[in-house]
DNA sequence: GTATGCATTAATGTATGCATTGATGGAGGC
DNA sequence: GCCTCCATCAATGCATACATTAATGCATAC
């Protein structure tokens, strides 16, 4: 279970998400191996691997190159995860038994951390609401592809959290969702997170615009 | 450009697609390898890629298994190309430049195949409109997405295409969305792609439960 | 007849070697 | 001084060898 393969690929996965391997940098099979203190061949595995994820891209003469992202692309990423979850929103309030207790747990996270000025819990809580409102829909292909897209601007949600302005809508947009989702109204628990997701987009490519992050 | 790899991967998948590789068949590394008349490694490297495009799954002695869909596989895979696809609708309808031009070709090529009683020639215009659609909508991303999730159930449309009741409503379904678009109502595109996609998936159900193919 | 344990063996995971290929820098021409 | 062409070489694509591992069948005990 330990295979060199899926150690690499934890490792370089890690990496990028974390910022050790920078959005832009690029590294050979060769480099990588040593590094890693493996051969070339499970290293070159898992680069494909992080490719096929979204997180990297793999060219031959060039290696692996760490994805860095534009403002235009964050939008696009936005929307195809605004796509997923209010559509995962939708079918959860329509769905007959359900468990709504991950998401009303991490939304008092969200408020605990945010009355104690803790970001970087709020941004852990808020994280857990999303996925949980993925798992809870019950399509685990939608879910898996939430989560790859997520982890896709990950970066840019970690750097950008200290510079954004105070998230003090989230509460308030979660508890709507909430309602929508127990009033057992698909359409209009669409309607809120897609607005919801709208306006963090917005607000994540008005902050890289404002303080000049070309790419991230 | 001719790699082995991309060769490969181009019979894996192809082979997939149209049955050659049949749902459920398993394969291994070696046996691939004879057959496609190279080695291992890029044999190998082809399994992971079509396991990553949703394909197949490689364990580990088990060799690569074409993936055969349940019913209810088909429907999480069509929630998910719904939630997609109508996403991009309403944002086509939201796009101030924008070329319909090709969605208004594949809705004539639909409606002339039908008339002439040609359901290869339906289904070509039908995935044309669809594809035209994501390609139009302007989001690289979700156009790919899609993409994905249309590939996966591929065959199991063709397979079902002779056996369905004849497409009389999707004409009128797409012209509907196409008229959502020319009136600039998002809303409206995406309720009507919505509901569109909704219906063929229930068809699709429908038809793989009243023939008892248990997994395609 | 059934279950247990072991030996056999096929399949994979990893390492490594080799040929190919395209990026890079420098020499030479303009 | 700048551009072009070519040689060099690093990086990769692929093949192959080897170690590891778990599935399989068989012998044996009950």
């Amino acid at each position: 279970m330990a295979g060199q393969t899926d150690q690499a690929l934890a490792t370089l996965r890690q990496g990028i998400l974390t910022g050790t391997f920078p959005p832009g940098a690029r590294y050979t099979e060769t480099e990588l191996a040593t590094l890693l203190g493996m051969s070339r061949t499970p290293v070159r595995e898992a680069m494909q691997a992080v490719a096929a994820a979204g997180l990297a891209s793999v060219t031959p003469r060039r290696g692996m190159t760490v994805s860095a992202l534009s403002a235009e692309d964050m939008a696009e990423i936005y929307e195809v995860l605004t796509a997923l979850e209010s559509a995962a929103a939708a079918r959860l309030a329509a769905l007959d038994p359900r468990d709504l207790a991950p998401l009303e747990a991490a939304l008092a996270a969200m408020e605990h951390a945010l009355s104690m000025g803790d970001r970087d819990a709020w941004a852990e809580a808020d994280a857990a609401f999303h996925r949980s409102l993925m798992e809870q829909a019950g399509n685990t292909r939608m879910a898996e592809a939430a989560a790859r897209y997520t982890d896709q601007v990950h970066r840019a949600r970690m750097l950008t959290l200290h510079l954004r302005p105070e998230p003090v809508h989230s509460v308030r947009d979660h508890a709507e969702l909430l309602t929508a989702i127990r009033s057992n109204d698909p359409e209009r628990a669409h309607a809120v997170h897609s607005a919801h997701r709208q306006r963090a987009s917005e607000m994540l490519q008005d902050v890289i615009r404002r303080h000049h992050l070309p790419r991230l």
